[in-house]
DNA sequence: TTGTTCGTACGAAAATTTTCCTACCTTTAG
DNA sequence: CTAAAGGTAGGAAAATTTTCGTACGAACAA
């Protein structure tokens, strides 16, 4: 299928899934805002080799360029979320579970959120 | 902390938590038939490295060195989940397991280990 | 003893990813 | 009209990660 997106294309694409079809600029306001300090160009740059590598579409009837994802959210991240399981969790999502639950950091909310998840999925 | 293991040294840390300690030979012996094709002297060459950024602990007693882990699996595995569920998903471990489940990869034993693991939470 | 095998050390090349400079065009404010 | 601001394109530099060639010492078999 299509490449897998590097860690600061990945970057790009989340803006983009957020904002739905934007310029450049905006998507570099936003890195810079809630990401890290980025020159324009780069930004420029990065999303060109994007639509090179089909994981962006670009509508250039217009001066400003508007770029749109050209890869399904939820896809992509079950595809990545996969390959992260399989790699570090040897494919058993289960272990990865485990070592979800046992870290301080998943909050009392989100473990009654996962409760809830899998009661509506018992139906 | 540590630095973060890069994704090639990942798979020699996963080697590594595996076997116990090991000499390059094996771990090199093992990438090759489990992952991929590659030379002797870059496996070689990535564990030197990862020794200067103390991934992996040395014993240079005898000629053939001894390596092992210096960073403990559940930890860095754990960081690294962290990480990526923050830059996946907003930090949202639920999100991450409705991607989970939305999967069709994920075997009904898989769901049944999870539904167990959650029912010894509970208590 | 001698040469073949197996080990480490080191440096540099290669590959990949990321960043940014420069050139040049269009739009817009004055 | 002109200057300033903001846009794209492209190439090159920089940074990071990965690979491997070469040198050289130790062990071991013949």
């Amino acid at each position: 299928m299509n490449p897998e997106p590097t860690r600061s294309e990945l970057e790009i694409l989340q803006v983009l899934w957020q904002l739905g079809p934007s310029t450049v600029r905006t998507v570099n306001d936003v890195l810079n805002e809630q990401k890290r300090e980025v020159q324009y160009t780069s930004t420029l740059k990065l999303m060109q080799i994007m639509v090179d590598k089909k994981l962006l579409n670009r509508d250039e009837s217009q001066m400003k360029h508007i770029y749109s994802p050209a890869v399904e959210e939820s896809s992509t991240k079950g595809h990545l979320l996969d390959r992260f399981v399989d790699t570090m969790f040897n494919g058993s999502a289960s272990s990865l579970m485990m070592q979800l639950l046992g870290n301080k950091k998943t909050s009392k909310k989100e473990l009654d959120a996962i409760r809830e998840l899998l009661k509506k999925m018992e139906k």
